[in-house]
DNA sequence: CACTTACGTAAGTATATGCTAACATATCGA
DNA sequence: TCGATATGTTAGCATATACTTACGTAAGTG
């Protein structure tokens, strides 16, 4: 759900990850390498993360490739275009038909 | 700062409240008429808001009228925006020079 | 002035959250 | 199969959050 999205936004070390993994696949200790929390305390966040689709995945071998999903962020852009006029609007409908096309469903 | 307006979206009572109050003025006792929780519960909540800089106030006599504030949503959409390719980065400097121009300085 | 109306604030409480340390699991190389 | 590497899971704890009830305050009204 789209709450859940909230939820995971509204911690600062998971919009970190986030970043971090836009466009990049790292994996769990890599990543847990830019931060100063536990190992665990980002598994923990990856967790987070994945359960509000704003990341998949991928085992290889003995480590875990997580990748953000952009696609996951759909439904705060959808609220975010609410408080913006007309021709925002007009602008928002056009990325998502051109973006991240027919291919992406909200999760 | 941004981190206190992620935190504000996070509650689903507060993004109802937003809504609520996107493009029109409301008194805090409308505003909780609205929800099942006590009025105590409303007003802080939207202070809450107000100290993210997502609502203002005006005081009108004994009432106290609220008031989204799109501009505070900025940060966000700045973060979205890093989730999208170079297209919609350019859609998102569109918008922001065209829509809330230079008249709303980020609080 | 009381008295009412419209709100915010304070105190107290139950639950959620973020973190750590300790433990479990799974894959790969020798 | 044994040990090392990479990561998730559990239990426990401190702090943050969302509420509620009780109380404080300020602007109209009689």
């Amino acid at each position: 759900m789209t709450n859940d999205v909230f939820r995971a936004l509204a911690e600062p070390h998971r919009r970190e990850m986030l970043q971090l993994l836009r466009g990049t696949e790292r994996s769990a200790g890599e990543i847990a390498s830019f931060f100063d929390i536990t190992r665990p305390a980002v598994s923990q966040h990856l967790r987070v993360l994945a359960e509000a689709g704003l990341v998949v995945v991928r085992q290889e071998g003995t480590r875990r490739l997580y990748r953000a999903r952009p696609e996951g962020l759909l439904g705060v852009r959808a609220f975010l275009a609410e408080f913006w006029d007309q021709r925002l609007r007009r602008l928002k409908q056009a990325a998502e038909e051109e973006e991240y096309g027919a291919s992406n469903r909200e999760r």
